[in-house]
DNA sequence: CTCCCCATTGCACACGTTTGCTTAAGCCAC
DNA sequence: GTGGCTTAAGCAAACGTGTGCAATGGGGAG
C-alpha cells in the first residue's frame, strides 16, 4: 500500500540486481495515508493521534489501532516546522573523550531522554574556526536549548550563541548574559578541603598544578588553594604553582620541575585526576613514594581513581547529577521560566591513600 | 522588521521593555523576509543561497549579502521536510561514559562534522524498555542513518532498527541484513597475540577473564585465546575462565576466585582494560606483586593504560578511527552504495611493564 | 415544534524550504 | 518581422503536521 514491498522481493539481489534506488528512502506512511485508511480527515488523525478530546473515543482507538498496524511514525521534523519547537537540544563540549564530559553527557542524555528531548552532540575541539561552524549548524537545526559544558573559551563565542535567542546552560562555567544560566560546583570549597587535609597531615610546602588553558573552574580551584594556605598560616608561593593542560603529558613535566626545586613540596593538590594521573607518573620516575615521600590529591573521582596504586585521594564532583540538573534547569528556561537560580552542587573530599602525613623535619633534609 | 504581521503583533521586537514573551523563539527571519527586502520571489533567495547557476551573479551576491546582514540561517527542518534527507544521523551507545564509547563516538562525531552530518546521541542503558523508545525517537526524527556502538542486544532490536529501512553500520559487532554493514577489530588475532606474548614469557597457567553480557567481542577474544592456548601446545581449562561485566568492579571478584584456585593462573589475559583494572586491585589486594607474581594484560589501550603502576600491557584498538570508519562507511551507504565491504581493522600488542617471565618451579610452589 | 448547545468532524491555511514548469525579456539568424 | 534559443526570474505545488474556525447533527429545554 506504501509500496512498502520493495527491495525484499529480488531475495539475493545482493550484485546483480543493480537497479535498486538511490538510497532514497522510501516513503513512511504520512498522516494522510492513514486518513485514507480509516475513512476521516487527517486533521481528525491528528487530533486522534495526540489524545485530543475533541475526537471520539471509539474513533480515536480504531484511528490508533490502524495507524500502528501501518507502523506509522509522526515526522518530528513536520511537526517541528509547525509549532516551531523542535524538542531537540544541542550539546556542545570541547572534546568528546574527556571522562568528565562523557559522565555530563550521561547525565543530560538520560534527563533529556526522559523529557522527550533528543540531544545533537557537537564538539568544538577548541578550534574556534570549528566552533562558529558549530554553533551555526545547531542554529540552522533550530534547537530549542543549549548546553555547553566546561567551555574553556566561553567569552569568545558565547555572545554567537546568546544571539540565537536561544535559551543556554553552562556546565562549570558561567557568563554574565540574559538567556544564561549555569550548573558549577563549588570550586573553591572542594580544593580548600583537598587543601587543609594536606594541611592537617602536617604537609607545608604543598603545590598546586592548575590548567593553562584558562577554565574558570581552575581559578576558582586555585583560589581555594591559596585560601587554605591563608587559614593554616601559610605563605603563597608562586613558585609552587604550575600550569598543566588538564592532560596526564603536561602534568609530568609541570611536576617534575616542581620536584626539582631546591626546596621540592611534600604534596601536590591537582586541578583534576587526570593531571593527578600524570603527577603521579612524575614521581615515579623520580624514584619517590606516593604517599610517604609526596601526597597527591586530584579532582572529580573519575572511575579509576579508586583503582590506581596507590588509590587516589580526590574532591568529588557529581557529575552525572551535574549534567542531570543542567537539563532539568534548560528544561525550566525553555519552558519560558526566568527565574532559574545558579545551581552549584557541593564538592566531596574523598580520601584514600595517595595522601599521608608529611615526613618529619629530619626525612625532610633528604633533599639537601 | 520581519514582524509579518501575523498574530504575534505588537511586535515584540528584540530586548523590548521588560514585557519577555513566554520564551516563545522570536521567529527567525525567512526565506521571504529576505526576499522582500531585496525585491525577488523567495525562490530566487532560495536558489542564490544555493548557489544555484541559475540566478545572476550580481543578484546572488547581494542576495547573499542581504541575508547575511539579516542574520538569516536556513532552516534545516524546513528544508529536511521537503528534500527528505535530514543529514542528521543516531549513534546508539549503551552507556556514554564508557571510555571505550567516548573515543569511538569521538572519531564518528568528527567524521560527521566534516560531512556537514549533525549527529543525535542516544543511549539505551540496557534497558530494553528504553532501546525501543530510543530507536522510536530516532526514527521519527527521520535520520538518514544510524551506528550502534557494541550492541549487547544486537539481534534483539536490530529487526526493529532495520524494519525503519535506514541504512546502519555496527561497531564491533555484526549482524546479517541487507542494509547493516560493520566496522570491527581483528579480536581474534589481538587475544591471541597477547596469550602468545604471555607464553612466550613462560606462562603456562593463563586465565581468561571475560564478559558475561554476551557481546560478540568477548567471544572472539575468548576464541583467540584459547588459539593460542592450542598453538602453544597448552591445554584449555575451563576453570580458568571467569566472566566479568567490563567493569572494574566484577572483574575483582572473578580474579579473587581465579586467585583462590589451588592451582591459580600466573597470567591474566582481560577482557578489556576496565576489566584489567579490577583485576590489577584483586591481585595488590592478596599480597601479590605485578608482574612478578601475576602478569595482566588488558584490551583497548584505554588512555589510562600507560599511566598505571604498573603501566599496563594491552592490546591497542584504534577507537577513534574506529569510528572515523564507521561514519564513512555509512556515508557510502546513505548515498547508495551498496558496495561497502566489512572494514577490519588491525589490532596492535602494546607490551608494558604489567607482564613479566613467570616464575620457575621452585617459586612456584609458594602456593601449594 | 423551535431554539440552542454540545459533541464531533472537516476545511483551509500555515510553517519555511525546494523544484518543475512557465513566463518575460533579450538576442541572433533567417 | 518571425521564430527559436538563452538567461533570469516568478508561480505554484509539494513535503507532513497542527489548529482556528465553520459545519453538521443530535438532544434537551422551553
Amino acid at each position: 500500500m506504501f509500496e512498502k514491498d520493495r527491495g525484499k522481493a529480488g531475495g539475493v539481489m545482493q550484485t546483480g540486481g543493480g537497479n535498486r534506488a538511490p538510497r532514497q528512502p522510501l516513503r513512511q506512511p504520512s498522516i494522510k495515508d492513514i486518513a485514507r485508511l480509516a475513512r476521516v480527515s487527517h486533521p481528525t488523525v491528528s487530533r486522534a493521534l495526540q489524545n485530543s478530546p475533541l475526537v471520539n473515543a471509539q474513533t480515536a482507538a480504531k484511528i490508533r489501532k490502524i495507524a500502528d498496524e501501518a507502523g506509522y511514525r509522526a515526522s518530528a521534523v513536520a511537526r517541528g516546522l509547525v509549532t516551531r519547537r523542535t524538542r531537540t537540544i544541542g550539546l556542545v563540549v570541547t572534546t568528546v573523550d574527556d571522562p568528565f564530559a562523557g559522565e555530563v553527557t550521561c547525565g543530560i542524555e538520560q534527563a533529556a531522554n526522559d523529557h522527550g528531548y533528543a540531544v545533537f552532540l557537537a564538539s568544538s575541539s577548541a578550534d574556534p574556526e570549528r566552533e562558529r561552524k558549530v554553533v551555526q549548524a545547531l542554529a540552522e537545526r533550530r534547537v530549542d536549548g543549549i548546553i555547553v559544558t566546561s567551555s574553556r573559551v566561553g567569552a569568545l563565542y558565547l555572545p554567537l550563541l546568546e544571539e540565537l535567542n536561544v535559551p543556554i546552560v553552562l556546565v562549570n562555567d558561567q557568563y554574565p548574559g540574559e538567556f544564561v544560566h549555569s550548573v558549577m560546583i563549588e570550586n573553591v570549597e572542594g580544593a580548600r578541603a583537598a587543601v587543609e587535609h594536606l594541611i592537617g597531615l602536617g604537609h607545608r610546602r604543598i603545590a598546586y598544578v592548575g590548567d593553562r588553558l584558562g577554565y574558570q573552574s581552575d581559578a576558582e580551584r586555585l583560589a581555594g588553594y591559596k585560601d587554605a594556605l591563608k587559614r593554616g598560616g601559610i605563605e603563597f608561593r608562586a613558585a609552587l604553582v604550575k600550569e598543566g593542560n588538564g592532560r596526564p603529558e603536561a602534568a609530568i613535566e609541570a611536576v617534575d620541575e616542581l620536584l626539582a626545586l631546591p626546596a621540592p613540596p611534600t604534596a601536590i593538590c591537582c586541578y583534576n585526576d587526570m593531571t593527578a594521573l600524570g603527577a603521579l607518573r612524575a614521581i615515579r620516575a623520580r624514584g619517590l613514594r606516593v604517599p610517604e615521600d609526596v601526597s597527591v590529591t586530584g579532582f572529580d573521582d573519575l572511575f579509576f581513581a579508586a583503582y590506581l596504586q596507590p588509590p587516589l585521594t580526590t574532591v568529588r564532583q557529581p557529575m552525572r547529577r551535574m549534567g542531570q540538573l543542567a537539563m532539568e534547569n534548560l528544561l525550566k528556561l525553555m519552558s519560558g521560566e526566568d527565574s532559574v537560580a545558579q545551581s552549584r552542587v557541593e564538592a566531596e573530599l574523598i580520601v584514600r591513600a595517595s595522601t599521608g602525613r608529611a615526613k618529619t623535619g629530619s626525612e625532610e633534609s633528604r633533599h639537601g
